[in-house]
DNA sequence: AATGAATGAGGTTTCATTCAT
DNA sequence: TATGAATGAAACCTCATTCAT
């Protein structure tokens, strides 16, 4: 029993073992292999050695498709005319953080703490914390923060929103969580307060 | 009888073991084999499997030991008797998970990121945060800190001190970050300000 | 229709298949593959197949190929009128095959020592040996050569010329190796010297 | 079903594996693979690699393998008192080397002529020619061997042994190919020819 | 308590050949 | 006649774990 061919247009082939790796390894990281993806794609094996030259090739193209999905969801921020409401601006990030890293489940670690983010780092220009200094250099020109150091506390913000995420993921109330967020963010940043 | 025997006390043996990972997980978690703990610690592979069942299990005592030894090094703050300094007792508690994890390099993520980081989640009384969340009750009733979430701010904090790490290793000046952890925790605990 | 095809003769289309083929296994035998040869021949993979049925019977092509080119360069030495200088006759051939051996480069063992030449031997017929003892016969008959086996003795003298030729690529000086050859040659097969 | 475990003395067990690597090679060289020679010698995959880090290791193995048994069989020819027969010992070479390159089939081309063989040249210090040379310069010297090149001329004599042993191989009479042999490396050596 | 040879499931990658267009 | 995406049978190699000694 053949299984038919499926002749696809390679870019449609490509995007198809994409999502289906996607789909495994948001379900199971580990445990997902070159087998598995073209299983659950419907090809054969030989076929992903077409697209990707190895497994890691595969979590890289993954993770920029990540990266672009995220930024074209949450837009740049600006673009405004009135006076900026920067802390709204803030939170509309955070929020946005959130729900998309609860929508990446098993992706997170299999992308960003394996062995293959020791061995491709992600670049430094993706990524969210270079965003949020920005916002945060903005804001500041704006006077609508204080006088932190822009790069450093925007990776600990981050840091805290992926934490804040982690939270709500493991089954702490999603509001809770936000207004914690919220809390935080708002107190580091607030230019009322010079210690 | 090639290699004579060494009849070691179980518990030495188990040092041993426990120390040769360690060693070398920090230099390369990946690539860290059963067979290279044992050259490492002048075992024989079989020796590994009387003291450890499977390799998770290593994992597991591994990390226990890193809780321990923590612990140790930074002990419960309080024992005090004129009204205790609270930022500054967490600015203290600060710089030791820095120094600590600056300290681990490679085991990190190894021990809290992978896949074994998955199948065995640390326990809940384990680990700072909880220590943290305790620090900030604490700071709290005394009137040192403000009004915020214990459980989800500790969670946040932690993870910001985390990062702080990160960027230490990565070659940020130390001072710098650790001033900046520092004006992250005041704000973020400061009593002094209601939003 | 991305690259435009290019629609041939087939007997062009074969041709520069073949020469595709020729020149990337002179250069490195193993490591050759079909993907290759269309590649540097400017066709599809498919098209190999149109025009030979297995890879085998690519190499069988070339084989025969290069017979008929040595053959067509080597001309059949007789042709003469007045006595032919037989032993002259012979350090032709010797030098011809020679320069053909050398100038084959990565393609002899591919043809001649490979699981190809086990599973497919070269026709009696074709090749050195025949023409060689064909060679001694006539110039036996004219009292040239002596009382020798001329088939065995044919053979083991062509194996000489080959193994002269590796000499020489190997390294040795191109006129030691000839002059070896030919004293080889001219004592197998003198008429003055009966054991 | 396990397999029971057959526990060996590693000497031992290597030996095995290069024995069944040789009986499957003698037959098919082609064809032969890890997953073969395992089941022929009665182990596991893993087995292998304990022994060989590739499949070029073992063949390597028993290159060497062969040149030391060639080596202990026909034994260094001098030792003698009285005035040496030198035509008669090489002979007796000759004879030796049929003889041992008859009974090794299969072998000969995956150990010479195959891509490993282009990849691991055999060191210059074993092997036949070396032998021969050796052998033609103290004829020399005892003045039963004419003024020939003694390194070239061992080569090509030695080629011509290894394709009377292809032709015996192939059918022909091995009496008429010993005497052809015998009287081409007559030949090729007498003293009492001078061109 | 210790050893280290043996196991074998698991995973990756290659490439001749097929076939839908 | 030509194309090139697709196939899938090999083959290789690794390493946690077992077990006979």
């Amino acid at each position: 029993m053949r299984t038919p061919r499926r002749r696809l247009d390679p870019a449609d082939r490509r995007r198809e073992l994409l999502a289906a790796a996607e789909r495994l390894i948001r379900r199971r990281a580990d445990q997902v292999r070159v087998e598995d993806v073209v299983a659950e794609a419907g090809a054969a094996k030989g076929t992903f050695y077409l697209y990707f030259a190895t497994w890691d090739d595969l979590l890289e193209a993954l993770r920029n498709e990540l990266f672009d999905r995220f930024e074209a969801q949450a837009p740049e921020p600006v673009e405004s005319l009135d006076p900026i409401d920067w802390p709204a601006t803030l939170r509309g990030m955070a929020r946005a953080y959130i729900a998309f890293n609860l929508e990446m489940e098993g992706l997170h670690d299999a992308l960003f703490h394996s062995d293959f983010a020791r061995n491709r780092p992600v670049p430094r220009h993706r990524g969210g914390p270079a965003r949020l200094a920005a916002m945060i250099r903005a804001g500041q020109e704006a006077g609508a923060f204080g006088p932190v150091a822009p790069d450093l506390t925007a990776r600990m913000i981050f840091a805290a929103m992926h934490e804040a995420a982690d939270a709500a993921r493991e089954g702490e109330d999603l509001r809770d969580v936000t207004a914690a967020l919220d809390t935080l963010m708002n107190r580091a940043l607030t230019p009322e307060f010079a210690p």
